[in-house]
DNA sequence: GCTTATTTTGAACAATGGTTCAATTTAAGA
DNA sequence: TCTTAAATTGAACCATTGTTCAAAATAAGC
């Protein structure tokens, strides 16, 4: 399935205000679609936070799936391109062990979630909406699992004993578990009845990791 | 927030048909909200699934949101209570480490979901849901979060040297995964690209006892 | 069996929300 | 500057959906 199989030719390059309008609404979309959900969010919600008419909020997206989807795929693809970044550099400075293997994953997103754009934390709820819906499952094929698969394949070289599914298995509860940290600070907060409560991104990757080399390790006897 | 304030007194008994008909209300209610979410699910389909009029549905789950309370808080008692006497039963027969206390935490809701009775399956997805979304903060506080302190309570003890925070971090971490556990089987499959894909609850409880233990065992350092 | 609280039914209501559209404004291309 | 494609606006449309209601059917309590 290709992305748009009518691709209206344009005549005219976009004009400046109309590209600042798009921007802001996919902007809006995000934010909305992350805190209310799919069915939740509502477009004249994402208008309003745009300060733009209803209208333009179809006019741009087109329908609110398409909407949904184009947001999903803004980041996905400056994620994939950091995390197979960070891969090869670390793999240009000598063999990977797990916690090397995950880290690569694991830090470009949470360096962007903490870093100055906010949006990127929106998007983290985003991406745990989709990896939990099966509705949602092509966009996961399409976008997620290419690089997915890219990072077990490190990990499956490490360990050639055992099946790709038993390394498939740890990386979803890994996954699980970055997005519960992306999302759940209020849930850790919560359960430690302090409000300091600071999950760190050693912390997580240490938990995976050993997560990880155990389940392998059980598998490998 | 009590459950009701104004509890109004029936004068009659309810007949057997009337609770036969609010059970299956229940029970398509759990299906439909766990398939579609919250937002999704529609009333209607609610009330066609259960086979009985629209009407019925409002009559006796009260609104969409009594409704949805209703169904999650059904079976958390009873899983609650699984939880808590695996525990104690484990306690009974010597010391209890790590994978032990996460077994008797994982493996009441893991019997129920494979076992018998399909809308245990459905249940997971329903507190998957409740869980991720801090628009039912105060389900989770009410109906998880005492059992889930029981549990780290038992955690602690076995770590006295490190703060409940690095604790609660590992157990969030560990919750999210079973959830993956229970809700990710296509997403396992997928990435393992063989459909025979089983993944384990040995596997599952290896990995989160390890993953604990490294993140412990980094905070005592 | 009688009484009437409760349940059931089907319909209607009112609000919501995604989408469409014609008219207007803006600015890109020549 | 002139032409017109593109963007913007505000309104309307219409299917959807949670909720309510009055009348009818049912069955619990005496």
């Amino acid at each position: 399935m290709t992305k748009k199989t009518t691709e209206k030719q344009r005549l005219r390059a976009p004009s400046k205000r109309s590209i600042a309008s798009r921007s802001r609404i996919l902007d809006a979309a995000e934010t909305v679609f992350a805190r209310d959900g799919f069915e939740g969010a509502k477009v004249r919600d994402i208008a309003a936070l745009a300060e733009v008419p209803l209208g333009l909020v179809n006019h741009h997206g087109g329908s609110k799936e398409a909407l949904f989807r184009e947001v999903v795929e803004r980041r996905a693809e400056e994620l994939a391109r950091l995390r197979l970044e960070a891969l090869a550099q670390a793999k240009g400075q000598g063999a990977l062990d797990l916690t090397a293997i995950l880290g690569c994953f694991f830090r470009p997103y949470l360096a962007k979630a903490a870093g100055s754009d906010p949006q990127w934390l929106a998007y983290a709820r985003l991406v745990a909406m989709v990896s939990a819906d099966p509705a949602w499952a092509d966009i996961s094929t399409d976008l997620f699992d290419p690089t997915a698969q890219r990072f077990m394949d490190e990990i499956c070289a490490l360990h050639p004993k055992v099946s790709r599914a038993v390394v498939a298995e740890g990386f979803v509860y890994s996954v699980a578990a970055l997005l519960a940290f992306l999302t759940s600070e209020w849930r850790i907060a919560a359960l430690a009845s302090q409000s300091d409560a600071q999950a760190s991104v050693e912390g997580l990757v240490a938990f995976c990791a050993a997560g990880c080399a155990a389940r392998i390790a059980q598998a490998e006897t």
